[in-house]
This record gives C-alpha cells, sequence and structure tokens, in this order.
DNA sequence: ATCGGTTGCGCAACAGGTTGCCTATCGTGA
DNA sequence: TCACGATAGGCAACCTGTTGCGCAACCGAT
C-alpha cells in the first residue's frame, strides 16, 4: 500500500497542497470551511505528514541527540527520563547515543547526530576536550554539557555544583568524628571527577587533617573498578578509617570489596558515597550519600537546548544545581 | 556557513552528483582515479550526507524506535545497551521512546515514529492489546515485541521463558523447605505478569502446596507499590513465611516495607525475586533471584529487526531465552 | 461601470540526495 | 575501416513537503 501523501490529501480535499500545508501547520490564513475540507481528508486517509521530507526544507528535525557514557547508570538513566519528558512535552524526539565511554564510538556518534541534522545536542560526554564536540559547535547547533565539561568548552554546563557537594560529604564524616579519611577519587579526566576531588581536599585542609597521597585511589567508574580500588586502599597497613568515594557505581564496587575482605562498614570503614541509589536505602548498610537532583538536572538540561533553539545560542544559559546530604548508616 | 552539499563535492571534483552518489554509496563501478578524486573533495570540504534527503527517496531512515516504560529501570537499561550495540555495528540509529507506562503516550510516540518513518519498531509496549501497534503493521513495519506481548499480536516476542523462570525460583523456595508462600504478582495485564504467576502456581501444584488467595498480590510495577504490596502481604494474621516476586521494582520495594515492619529477612520471612540487579549483591539480605540474560535479550531483539528488514517481515523469528536461578541469602 | 484594496489560495521552485536511462569513448574482431 | 560490445559516467526526474510570488474573485467607494 503506497504512503499518503500531501498530494492526495489536496485532491481529496479539492485545494492544493500548499493550502495542505498551511492547514497543518497554521501558517497562513485558510478560510474555515476549507480548513474543514482538508482535515477530514487528513482524517479520512489517515495521512501522516513526513518529517524528512519536512525537514528537508525547512533545515530542522525536531530532534535532539543525547550522549551519554552509560545508559546503565540510574543516574544517567533518571536524566533522561527528566530530558524526555520535556523534550516530547515540546514536540522533540530523542536520539539515543550511548558510548560506553568509548572515545571513538563518540565521535562516530557526533558524526551520524550531525548527519541526521539534529537541531542539538546535550553530552555528558566522554571525550577530554572539545575537539570532537567542536564539529558540531562549527555547525551552529546548540551543545549543552551534561553532568562534565571541559576547561574550554564553549557550551553551558548544566549540573551540580560538584566540588561543594563532596565537601559536604566529606565535612559529615568529619562531624562524625573521623580523622583518617581516604578517597575513591574516580577518573580524574573527568571535570566532575576533579571537581570533587577539590572538595574532598577543601574539608580536610579545613579540618587541617592530613591528606595522603595513598589513601587515594583513582579509578575508571565500573562497578569493577569501585572493587578493586576499595580493597587496594584498603589492603595497606596503615588505612583510612572513613572513605569517600566520588561516583555511585564506585560505591557499590566498594560495598562489594568491603565483602570479599571481610570488613565492617562502619565498624571498620565508614563510607560517604556520591549519588543516590533507591537501593542504597536497602544496602548493608544503608549507604549515606551526596545526592544530585537527577530528573530535574534532566529536565534543566532539555530546557536548555530548547531555549537556545528558540532564542539563539547566545541565550544558552548554565545551570548548576546543589547536592544534598542523606544521612543513613554507612558512617 | 552554507551546508556543504554533494553538489558542491561534484563541482570540486569535477564530476556529477551522480558520481559522487555512487562513490559514496559503492553502487556502481567508478574508476579508482575518480573515486579518489571524490574522496579527496568530501574530505577537503567536510562533507557529511544530509540523511534526511536521502531517506526522502530511499524511503528508508536507518533509524530503529524504542519503545520502553521505564529507562529508568536497570533492566530495561541493559537491555538498550545490548540493543544499542548491535545497532550501531549495523550502521542504525535508535530513537528513543519512554513511555512512563503510560498508553497516550505510547501511542503518541507510535504516531511520531511512523512520521519520523522509522525501518522498525521494538516495543516493551505498555498498551494491552495490539490496536496502537497495528498502525506500524500495516505499514509494514517490522516489529519486535520486547519483554511482553499480547495474545493477538502479530509480531515475534523476544524475552525469557517466564513461567519457567518463575517455577524455577519457586521450586527453589520449595526445595529450602518453605511451605507457606505467597507471591507479589505485580500488574495481571502484562502477559509477563500473567506467565510468572502461572510458573509460580504450576510449582506449588507440582508440590501440593496450596494456593492461598490472599497471598498473592497485585500491583502496578514500582518501588513504591512494592513496598505497599508487601506491607499488605504480611500484616494478615496468617502470614506466608516467603514470598516469591516477580519484578525487580517490587522486590526492591519490598525489601524497605520490610525494614519499616521491623520483619527480618530470611528469619521472618524469605525472598526470591525476579530480574537481577547489580545492587541485590550488597543487600541487606543479599537478594536471591531469577535472573535473565538482559543484555542478550537486547541483542536479540536488535538482530531479529534487523533480520526482518533484510529478509522481509516473514523472516521474523521470535527468541526465548531461560532464566537462571542466582542463589544469595534471602531464604 | 470603474477602480483600488482586500481576501483566499494556487503555482512552481526548491531542499539534497538517488537512480533509471542514455551517451561518449575505447578496444576488439572481422 | 567499420560494427559492436563493454566501460565510465552524465542528465534529469523523482522522493515529499515548504514557501515566495502572484492572481482571481470579491468588496465597497466613487
Amino acid at each position: 500500500m503506497r504512503r499518503i501523501t500531501m498530494a492526495d490529501v489536496a485532491e481529496r480535499a479539492g485545494v492544493s497542497k500548499a493550502t495542505v500545508s498551511h492547514v497543518i501547520n497554521e501558517t497562513r490564513f485558510v478560510e474555515e470551511v476549507t480548513k474543514v475540507r482538508v482535515r477530514d481528508a487528513i482524517e479520512a486517509l489517515g495521512y501522516r505528514p513526513n518529517v524528512a521530507a519536512r525537514s528537508l526544507t525547512t533545515q530542522r528535525t525536531r530532534i535532539i541527540g543525547l550522549i551519554v557514557s552509560d545508559v546503565t547508570n540510574t543516574f544517567f538513566a533518571e536524566i533522561m527520563r527528566g530530558i524526555e519528558d520535556v523534550l516530547v512535552d515540546n514536540g522533540y524526539s530523542l536520539m539515543l547515543c550511548n558510548t560506553n565511554e568509548v572515545l571513538a564510538r563518540e565521535e562516530y556518534y557526533i558524526d551520524i547526530l550531525l548527519r541526521q541534522g539534529v537541531d542539538g545536542i546535550i553530552a555528558a560526554a566522554a571525550s577530554q576536550d572539545w575537539d570532537a564536540l567542536n564539529e558540531a559547535a562549527k555547525l551552529n547547533i546548540p551543545i549543552v554539557m551534561l553532568d562534565r565539561t571541559f576547561d574550554n568548552a564553549e557550551s553551558p554546563y548544566v549540573g551540580v555544583n560538584n566540588s561543594h557537594g563532596a565537601y559536604l560529604g566529606t565535612r559529615h564524616l568529619i562531624e562524625r568524628g573521623y580523622r583518617a579519611i581516604g578517597i575513591l577519587s574516580g577518573f580524574q579526566r573527568l571535570s566532575t571527577m576533579r571537581e570533587r576531588l577539590a572538595g574532598f581536599e577543601a574539608a580536610l585542609q579545613e579540618a587541617e587533617l592530613p591528606l595522603r597521597k595513598n589513601w587515594r585511589v583513582d579509578s575508571p567508574l565500573t562497578i569493577e573498578d569501585g572493587k578493586e580500588a576499595m580493597t587496594r586502599l584498603m589492603s595497606q597497613a596503615e588505612r583510612p578509617r572513613a572513605v569517600f568515594i566520588s561516583n555511585n557505581l564506585l560505591s557499590l564496587g566498594a560495598l562489594m570489596g568491603l565483602r570479599e575482605m571481610k570488613l565492617e562498614c562502619p565498624a571498620d570503614v565508614a563510607i560517604v558515597g556520591f549519588d543516590d541509589h533507591p537501593w542504597a536505602q536497602v544496602s548493608d548498610p544503608p549507604l549515606t550519600v551526596v545526592r544530585q537532583p537527577t530528573y530535574a538536572i534532566g529536565e534543566a538540561a532539555a530546557h536548555t537546548v530548547l531555549k537556545a533553539l528558540n532564542d539563539g545560542a547566545a541565550a544558552i544559559s548554565p545551570a548548576l544545581f546543589q547536592c544534598q546530604l542523606v544521612a543513613r548508616q554507612s558512617c
């Protein structure tokens, strides 16, 4: 069965394609009776506009590309929900690009998004510099940096005040009386992780606590890495009594590592993690965390691109959220 | 800066648009020297084909629509990763549609996908009948039912053998000596949940155990609902000593409910859940679950649509995976 | 009856690729 | 030398909407 086109509708309604188009888009005045005839024809034929044809002339696709490093991470999943919700409300669609933190795939995806002609891009980038995204920026496509950014990024950042969040978490440990505090500091290539480390260090400094090099373990951001990092940290002769963990996957891994080493939390070592998680309430022990307002971050990211689309890229303004400490029983 | 088009490339290479197109798509023989000239021109100009224009003539978009009820659910997130990985490998993109289990949104999305002209659809449908998706089926767009299906669905299903999975989980409880077994059976509108209930009942029957009406609690599939359902189940005068839980969000909620009621697991009540979760290893207690091979399911779903695209819809064949019991300490 | 100003809508070019058809050129065998 | 097939690639129509330009019909005023 041939696809129904606008010409079919026009013929049935006894008008020109132009009029059909204008009825659909309300782009110029059309007499009420004509409108009705057109709408009836659309209905009767089950006509559905072809967006490819449309975007060929309008040069807009109403698609936003979302680049994320790991959809499996609840943190990003919740953000996605926020993004999606505001995009549908505004008649936009979402093209998902999951990079698994691999750079080549990110570059590949950016190319795809540009061929696709997306109207805007929201990116939790795996790359460490602006080069890949600059391709898009050169074409005047609004970009929003999500969760992470680069020093030389020319696009606004939407996320939380990471250093303050880490500061909050670390101070909580200090207030609870812990002095020997270590950190699983993640991937220092990511701005996010650098900021958290900075916040952690600031809290220690403020309390005049020592900053031990070997009480800081960097690692990639997977559960497995968290486990390894925690094991390494706690295998030392002199080990910390508390650990601040910069990422939720690392926290989970750390908990697993502790189990394997038969160390009790918080008895042997206390933990404060970054990012909340539904399961963190029922873990053993329930995890004290620094929570980010994920859904709101997603909404803000989406609003930010849309605003840039409507008001010009210059109008893009960053959005910084605050973190919140959620005290449970891991310290 | 004007977008670079194929005409620009053709001019620079001193050939016609046709030749450029054929070089790009390798759709007819072109002399090596000409190819090189064209490729050089593409490179030099930074040409990127416009997919809208292409799909206008080819009638294919190389986009697959994915309809999911909740991206936030790790189960779906892992499936998505599987889907995505095989789609990129095959040069397809993914348009994400998160319905939050609301029917109207699903219908809206199906319409969008059809306007977009997606080549295929993978759907974990929120709807309970074939009507909405039938719109797409009528247009000969391959559809794959993910995780759930309908009685009258005309498309293949990719998922697990749910009844057997539930049977496995329930039998595990029975083998461990539990006789008084209840179930949080979820949303009976979903085929998945019906099948799991059936497997549960089969196991009880086989062991000649009673099937108590009030030891079965239906509910929607959220954490909150799981909590409520578990609370309701355990507030009865005569309560089960073990509970089979048909869904991971419900399991988490159930654990929370137990905490609130100050009931110990497995001392007061044992649990076997459906769907594994990374955090289930560190929960209190670590949860015994029936695991689905999520990533593989995702891969299979993607392969299935792609196969239908290449070999015609008739070639679509369902894929049924087996579940696996992962024994931990909740029973 | 004529004229100028609306009102409502049609015509056709255009967006950027793909592809069926056709042609120029060249080598080969008679 | 000529006919013919093979080789390489150009021409232009087409895919399906959008939109600038223009025109017919109609109005009231003179």
